[in-house]
RNA sequence: GGAGGGUUGCCCGGAAUUGGUAACGGACCUGUCUUGAAAACAGGCGCGCUCUGCGCAUGCGAGUUCGAGUCUCGCACCCUCCGCCA
């Protein structure tokens, strides 16, 4: 959510950076809405100012005949509140929907664009494996080898279920794991976080209103949340820290889970798209400055660059288009993995800041040095998320047999050098 | 699921006659003093507005009332006990 003041005194600005995200928001309306609020505002605040003066009077008016007429008045003036005030209610309901659906600004270095198609590489890292064999998709190796069941996922979970097994719960966990150690190493703070979550949470972190039809809700009007960010994000919700408190760095383990509601033909097969999942995600509240955001951005994306590359992944970072970036966010990268059968980068991970957009809805606040309350900042990057990194890694590390060689520091996990029929 | 007790200001503690409009203390910030710090003293210390002022804010929502921390109803969470349970 942006500042009201902010919106009013940056009308155009603000207008400019929901077109270059394809956010079709009525700016004008809102500040029309805003006029009303604020008329609306002040007339109660006024007839509120003469009924606390008055109710005073009547607390100490020993002569009751003046008494029971000043009664009457504020019983008159009561009513004139109710009517008003029912009013100023209606508009701040279509007031606070409507500040809801008001996107972040973009960076000025996020490209234009529609979607990820206009998406612009800035790096790549390592090099496009070549085959000189007939390479297998994720699917064939895994089933082939007995990692996955699909099958037998469909006939218990429904469309896009699956059952790991053997080697490739043995690889996933080796994975997470890897991760572990990896991501220690770099000063987070370990969680293990809720996934069943309230409302207030998807809506301090941007996913409500918008995206409610890609969570799954259930008969407690509670959501399941597609990755840890919207708990740990929440976990000081209503808070004010302590500056010495910042940054905050949390390496947050949970399962996700998505409806995937928009992409009913995409990825149909195998461990690509999933509802299903469990993932490290990579969380940050830091000061309330451009400055600090851009650098620990850069440093969450570095993060998961050498992890990938510590796993021997090409992969590559993508800048994401104005199109292509969600409401809260301010620049994202994505970082994409190269994915054989496909011939192409398939995207592992997602790196975003968002200022103080989220902390704003979520009313996470932090005292500065010199005693002001501030909103932190936030930015959150994948760590490793389990079934796609998976996918990726078998088949990169395919050999002509069919086999799998588990990569070196995978290897004291998995328990082995290699994954074979044999096994 | 059942019974009882509880929730007060950015944070911690903690008061408020028969309902009369949120004391006070700590912490924290700024200033004075100091070589510096501590202490002391002064101010500040939730949000909003058209800001010498006004409104809102006692877990959340609704109600009664001229007036609600206080009374009524619903909900959330915490504590104690019972039941169930990996």
């Amino acid at each position: 959510m942006l500042d009201i003041k902010f919106i009013r005194d940056n009308k155009d600005i603000v207008i400019a950076g929901a077109k270059k995200k394809h956010i079709d928001v009525d700016i004008e309306k809102l500040i029309t809405l805003d006029d009303k609020r604020r008329e609306l505002l002040k007339v109660v605040e006024d007839m509120r100012a003469k009924q606390n003066t008055i109710t005073k009077e009547i607390s100490t008016e020993q002569n009751q005949e003046m008494r029971a007429s000043k009664i009457a008045e504020m019983q008159k003036l009561k009513e004139q509140i109710q009517k008003e005030n029912d009013k100023l209610k209606d508009v701040l309901k279509e007031w606070q929907q409507l500040m809801l659906l008001v996107p972040n600004v973009p960076d000025i270095s996020v490209p234009e664009g529609e979607s990820d198609e206009d998406n612009v590489e800035v790096k790549v890292w390592g090099d496009v494996p070549s085959f000189d064999f007939e390479i297998k998709d994720h699917i064939t190796l895994m089933q082939n080898l007995d990692m996955v069941d699909l099958e037998r996922g469909t006939k218990v979970a429904g469309f896009r279920g699956y059952f790991l097994k053997n080697d490739g719960a043995m690889l996933e966990w080796a994975i997470f794991h890897f991760a572990q150690e990896f991501f220690l190493q770099r000063n987070f703070t370990p969680m293990i976080v809720p996934s069943l979550l309230n409302k207030e949470p998807f809506i301090g972190t941007g996913y409500l209103p918008q995206e409610e039809e890609n969570l799954y809700k259930t008969q407690d009007d509670k959501y399941l949340a597609g990755t840890a960010e919207v708990a740990v994000m929440s976990y000081f919700m209503d808070e004010t820290l302590k500056e010495s408190d910042l940054p905050f760095k949390a390496f947050a383990f949970s399962p996700c889970f998505r409806r995937e509601a928009g992409s009913h033909g995409k990825d149909t097969k195998g461990l690509i798209r999933v509802h299903e999942f469990f993932k490290y995600e990579q969380v940050v509240l830091c000061e309330a400055s451009h400055e600090t955001s851009v650098r620990i951005h850069e440093e969450l994306t570095k993060n998961s660059e050498e992890f990938l590359q510590a796993l021997g992944i090409p992969y590559h970072i993508v800048v994401n288009c104005g199109g292509d970036i969600g409401l809260g966010q301010v620049k994202k990268y994505d970082i994409e993995a190269w994915m054989p059968s496909q011939n192409k980068y398939r995207e592992t991970h997602s790196s975003s800041y968002f200022h103080d957009f989220q902390t704003r809805r979520l009313g996470i606040k932090y005292k500065d040095s010199n005693g002001n309350l501030r909103y932190a900042h936030s930015l959150n990057n994948t760590a490793i998320a389990g079934p796609r990194i998976l996918a990726v890694l078998v088949e990169n590390y395919q050999q002509p047999d069919g086999s799998i060689i588990v990569p070196e520091v995978l290897r004291k996990y998995v328990g082995k050098e290699k994954i074979t029929k044999e096994t």
